[in-house]
DNA sequence: GCTTGACCTGGAGCGCGCTACAGGTCCGAG
DNA sequence: CTCGGACCTGTAGCGCGCTCCAGGTCAAGC
């Protein structure tokens, strides 16, 4: 079988057995397939949006966010509010850019000053 | 006098007044000096210190960071590891960064596809 | 002097994003 | 068949960064 335990997917993912399923039951992904007995089964696919949603924690976005974002893929709203509401998600991260540029340039002043 | 009460600083630099107390508590930012009845005077200075500190949380530090931060510039520490020290500050950072454009790259084909 | 409102301190409370734990179930190795 | 370890559910706890509140003090306007 090609699908994975719930170790091997928290291997793969680096994300923790207890943030897999925290992420779970808000919604962020799944729900995961089970066996008969009851246990999780990672498939390819899961692991890949596991990904996802760890890229955008990773930029900072929080887990409401997440789940606007899984609502709306699976959603059957019009293409065009999709694409509005990446563009909005989109512009704000551009804001976390610059914020961050705006940081650097201050330590970049420091750095100049010690340096 | 070219001091400033509690509420024109909260003002002035977009903080609330319970925060600028509470980074003062923590060591952010201040002491603040104190009128003979003891309330707060913010003088330029400490706005623009404030302003500072705003920028680095905006940019997603934590306090401990700041207060790290804080104990740099004010601290008797030789230059070189003061340098060290902002240098590492300044990579996290622009790992932070690569991490938004990870994510805005998602945010991009999925938008293309969409639009 | 009296009122009113901005300010003070100390401490409790809150939302977020996990993380830990208790008590039970499943299942492969021996 | 038994054992042990990985897994299950549900719930409690934690650290962070505020935010709010109680109970009191200071000071400007009437």
């Amino acid at each position: 079988m090609d699908t994975l335990t719930p170790a091997a997917a928290a291997d793969r993912t680096g994300v923790s057995l207890e943030t897999l399923r925290y992420y779970e039951r808000e919604g962020l992904i799944g729900p995961i397939r089970r066996s008969p007995g009851g246990r999780r089964e990672y498939t390819e696919d899961d692991v890949f949006w596991i990904g996802l949603v760890t890229c955008f924690r990773e930029a900072g976005l929080g887990i409401a966010d997440l789940r606007g974002f899984v609502a709306l893929l699976r959603a059957e709203h019009p293409a065009q509010d999709r694409v509005a509401f990446l563009r909005e998600r989109r512009a704000a991260l551009e804001e976390r850019v610059a914020a961050l540029h705006r940081a650097i340039g201050v330590l970049d002043e420091k750095i100049a000053y010690y340096g």
